[in-house]
RNA sequence: GCCAGCAUAGCUCAGUUGGCCAGAGCAGCUGAUUUGUAAUCAGCGGGUCGGGGGUUCGAAUCCCUCUGCUGGCUCCA
């Protein structure tokens, strides 16, 4: 017999041997049915594998992240079997399970699989499941694994196999039907678990992650235990397009691209101006009352700028090539970052400790040339505004000054809407120094600061090795919009490196030079990316204050536009902006064309609303509020501010 | 940059195996209508089928190339 803890505490004897699903079945039949693999002693094991030792078990099911993680690679391994029977002589890579779904890296030899294809690939998988084949673990030596894989011909295989011979690592193959793959697992116990399935795009991944290798085709896909989940998955995926920025910026007349004016490269319309200018000037205020003072530096500067702050060494070849002057040669290029304008304004004089902390603010557009194929609507562009500022201090203020920043950056976001941020701490990765800048000494305290300083305001946070620039550890922050979807804003940064490499001095109180300390900020990250994200956060459904529309006036006929006129600039008095729909249609047409623009209050005038000095106010997307006097709906407006 | 795919009117899309002056709805314009909480009616205009080159008697349709876009990969100061 052996000793089975659950999560709860409780104890349990079994027979030696037992499995996880042996253990679920003695708890309810229900269970049973549900449960997809299992934790034993903290690590995830298939439900059929027999338990030998007293162990801790935890029964995971669909509920469980792990639970999903191993019924998504399951699909991968039913996937593969798929590929395998409709493009004999395919080869595979690494198929691994995701956060949304799985996929598996192939080499499909003289086919290519696109799209197209997807249907085909599907149907085989559900009829492969509907097979019940189970999931076969067998642990099996190195040798025979190698010559399996040198058999089937599968050279990624065998390069993995490699790889678990310097490691040292157990070696297990997994078969189900006539698939046999190398995997760790762990898995379902058979095929018929997955009973919907759902492929959802095809790429190219390079092997391994390495640019220089050989291109395998890479196909997702998602799959669950019952089909109306795919159905509510595919609902959650119509929710996300509809919600497209690069789709609503159209709409809502935001933004624009022209092929003219090059990839990359957005135009602001005058209603996505409006909703920028008022995001700017929020920031605005709320630096002011923090001791920011705004600059304005030049969108170019002399190459020998950035050969000084080092970006020239670092980017200069992954930049936009530098210009020069007609006559002289000189060498300009396209600002592709603040910093060292701002470390050029700060040595413009001598400054004393008694000056710092020196905070220099700047909305400054900066131009970085990013690959063709990374492009992406507003949120990766190749000329965007930074809603920057540089903080210069003695090394002793870093940590208030961080928590000053941390506190302007939770202010920021929550003012957005964004209650649900994490931050991620980004540090060097110990393997890899040579692609950092600075001494030891620097990103030692450097990297404590910040650790410290994100302790000691309770932030929830995620450590990544290897994620820091090349100057200095950061500090990111992760938000979740409306869909649950992940995304990084804005940054903090510490830097020892740039007032290096520009000489920046203060006299300290003993009369001495002393080295300050540079932290990089930028709440929003860009005004671009932060405005995608707002966009598909709120689906276009702006905060009152942002909007660039508050209210449309909508006379009921042709005979009310004066009134309409007349109530409108009434409100402009008290600062609500809005238009008058003065076209000559009805009145349902012009709330449905209102409702579509998401303008928050319709305003509807006829022979009743002049006659009393009314206005019927409709909420956007709730329908009739009621009808007031002007001044009341002004103060009902004022209200409804954030 | 790499792999796969896409590009037809301002927008959403039709356009059969290459074959009559390339279509629809919405939007636009003109006129009629004067409307009470999500689409009033009629008429009209609008496309070098992304650009360039080629194959062919004939190309929106087939081939090459460039540009842009989409999904990933790599990258992201």
């Amino acid at each position: 017999m052996i000793n089975i803890t659950f999560p709860d505490g409780q104890k349990r004897q079994y027979e030696k041997g037992s499995t996880a699903l042996d253990i679920a079945r003695s708890i309810s039949h229900g269970l049973a049915q549900k449960v997809i693999s299992a934790k034993v002693n903290g690590e995830v094991w298939e439900a059929t594998r027999p338990i030998e030792h007293d162990a801790r078990l935890q029964l995971l099911t669909w509920d469980d992240k792990d639970g999903k993680m191993t019924f998504w690679h399951s699909s991968a391994h039913l996937m593969a079997e798929a590929l395998e029977a409709i493009y004999p002589g395919v080869k595979f890579g690494t198929g691994p399970a995701t956060e949304s779904g799985f996929y598996y890296d192939v080499d499909p030899g003289d086919h290519v699989i696109s799209s197209d294809d997807f249907p085909k690939i599907e149907q085989k998988m559900i009829e492969l499941a509907r097979q019940k084949n189970e999931y076969v673990r067998k642990p099996i030596s190195l040798e025979e694994a190698v010559g399996f894989f040198k058999e089937k011909g599968d050279e990624y295989k065998l390069e993995l196999l490699e790889k678990r011979k310097e490691e040292a690592a157990d070696i297990t193959l997994y078969q189900q039907g006539n698939f046999i793959d190398l995997c760790r697992g762990p898995h379902v116990p058979d095929t018929s678990y997955i009973k919907a399935v759902k492929l959802t795009n095809v790429a190219g991944a390079y092997w391994q992650g390495d640019e220089n290798r050989q291109q395998m085709t890479r196909v997702y896909g998602i799959s669950f235990p019952k089909q109306k989940e795919l159905d509510e998955y595919l609902v959650m995926i119509e929710e996300a397009r509809k919600r497209d920025h690069r789709k609503l910026g159209a709409e809502l007349e935001l933004f624009m691209f022209s092929e003219r004016v090059g990839a990359g490269l957005p135009i602001w319309l005058p209603k996505g101006n409006q909703l920028r200018d008022r995001l700017m000037n929020f920031l605005r205020q709320e630096q002011e009352k923090r001791g920011y003072q705004l600059v304005i530096t030049p969108h170019i500067g002399k190459k020998d700028l950035y050969v000084t702050s080092g970006h020239w060494e670092k980017y200069g070849k992954d930049s936009f090539r530098p210009m020069t002057t007609p006559r002289e040669g000189e060498e300009f290029m396209l600002k592709p970052m603040n910093c060292p304008h701002h470390c050029e304004i700060y040595a413009h004089r001598p400054h004393s400790y008694k000056d710092l902390p020196l905070r220099i603010a700047e909305f400054g557009t900066v131009y970085r040339y990013e690959q063709s194929g990374e492009l992406h609507g507003l949120s990766r562009v190749r000329g965007f505004t930074q809603d920057d500022a540089h903080i210069f201090c003695t090394p002793e203020q870093v940590k208030e000054e961080f928590l000053n920043v941390l506190d302007l950056t939770k202010v920021v976001l929550s003012k957005m809407g964004f209650e649900n941020f994490t931050a991620q701490i980004s540090l060097r990765d110990p393997e890899t120094p040579e692609k950092y800048l600075g001494t030891d000494e620097h990103w030692n305290s450097a990297e404590s600061a910040i650790i410290e300083a994100v302790k000691e305001v309770g932030l929830k946070t995620t450590t990544e090795l290897g994620e820091a620039a090349f100057y200095g550890p950061k500090l990111d922050f992760m938000v979740k919009d409306a869909l649950g979807r992940s995304w990084q804003l804005g940054t903090i940064q510490v830097d020892y490196n740039l007032p290096d490499r520009f000489q920046l001095e203060y006299i300290g109180a003993d009369n001495q030079p002393h080295r300050p300390v540079m932290i990089h900020r930028a709440p929003f990250g860009s005004m671009e990316r932060f405005i995608s994200i707002l966009i598909e956060h709120t689906g276009g459904k702006f905060p009152l204050w942002l909007a660039p529309d508050q209210f449309a006036v909508l006379p009921i006929s042709d005979r009310f536009n004066d009134y309409a006129a007349g109530v409108e600039k009434q409100l402009g008095l008290f600062d609500i902006r809005g238009y008058v729909d003065s076209r000559s249609e009805k009145i349902g047409r012009k709330i449905r064309d209102t409702e579509l623009k998401k303008v928050p209050f319709m305003l509807i005038v006829g022979e009743k609303e002049e006659e009393n000095q009314t206005v019927s106010v409709r909420r956007q997307g709730e329908g009739d509020v009621g009808t007031m006097t002007v001044s009341e709906f002004a103060e009902y407006f004022q209200g409804q501010l954030d």
